[in-house]
DNA sequence: CTCGACAATGCAACGCGTTGCATAGTTGGC
DNA sequence: GCCAACTATGCAACGCGTTGCATTGTCGAG
């Protein structure tokens, strides 16, 4: 039940179609929370005949179907309701990790060049979360609540794409010097990245 | 296919029956990747039907219906063949983090006890990996590959959960201070937390 | 012996996520 | 005018995850 909820809150932020909606979730609520336009449009619909949202056509939508989506007193309640409670742990879940188990069973298997380009993967997510910290979250700004927890939200971001990178670079030393020679204990020099500094 | 593929990478490790391959995935494997009893079953059923696997009555059964399943030399090759291909990143994707978006649109909830409780949740998973660390991978044994990248994968979970337990931290003291009094912006004392130190 | 808890297995229904595919309108470059 | 790319929407099939429910056997305490 949480994409209805997140469309909620992202149509009371801003009442909107269903293509916004979209490239919202491909874009910052995408951050924390994804879906495709093909689920969007079911829930929207879904939300609609519930009595939750109203559609109309976009005033500047010309022939296209276009339509703006916006929450009723129902649907606010619904999500003031739900905000409340209890929200399960988001475990970690992860295919690469069962790949690599597998690898320590049938392997070895050369990790080093998957290792490598998912860590950039998430070099390039932490770098765009920086721009966007830049950008909408300068420090001189008088900080609202809103402002506050949408930075807040950010930095979840940010932090899971450290940890990761933090991670990667440590099973690239380990796993990376595997291909250079049979190391010795005495030559493994594994630096406690920051996953165990902290 | 990554619950087939984690079964059988499990089932390499150790020939098992259902049951203890559940067990294993609320422990072990279940700190990277989870599957309930349902799914496990139906999925050694499909995995039997396509030759993967086998399955004999377990010789210390009894009259119980206990089977043990063990891999079969195509499924072995399938898990070669698997564990080479890349892998999706995985999103980060938390409940939690849509309702705090939304708290920011129709709150003020009082988010403090759910942010304790959840911080809380963390650190027992994170005490519960220490532990483990320090039973399975203790510094003075001799680091085989494959304990290596067991330990690897164990650190991953490991950093996983202390980014979240400083994410919290720095969250409580941003939304915790609010119930306190209406601060002033000089009065907010926001120490960037790990997230920004790194 | 009874019963609750655990071991061991499994069917089924449903919702959500994924993927494929589709239609229709607009825009701008060639 | 043509066409590719984009805007805008949406149906459908399927697999996976979740949840509920079920049966059968064992064990140990009362």
């Amino acid at each position: 039940m949480s994409l209805a909820h997140a469309l909620l809150t992202s149509l009371l932020e801003q009442a909107s179609s269903g293509y916004d909606l979209a490239r919202r979730f491909d874009k910052s609520i995408g951050h924390f929370w994804q879906a495709t336009h093909q689920q969007i449009y079911r829930e929207l619909g879904r939300m609609e005949k519930a009595g939750w949202i109203r559609s109309e056509p976009d005033p500047e939508a010309g022939r296209t179907r276009k339509r703006t989506y916006a929450v009723l007193p129902a649907g606010r309640n619904e999500l003031m309701r739900w905000a409340a409670e209890a929200a399960p742990l988001a475990d970690l879940r992860d295919e690469f990790l069962v790949r690599l188990r597998a690898d320590a069973v049938v392997g070895p298997l050369d990790m080093v060049p998957e290792l490598a380009r998912r860590r950039a993967l998430h070099a390039d997510k932490l770098r765009a979360y920086r721009a966007i910290e830049a950008r909408d979250f300068a420090p001189e700004a008088e900080p609202t609540r809103k402002r506050r927890i949408h930075h807040l939200i950010l930095k979840a971001g940010i932090q899971y794409e450290q940890g990761w990178i933090a991670w990667y670079d440590e099973a690239l030393e380990v796993l990376g010097e595997e291909g250079a020679a049979a190391p010795a204990a005495s030559t493994l020099s594994v630096t406690p990245g920051a996953p165990e500094a902290r």
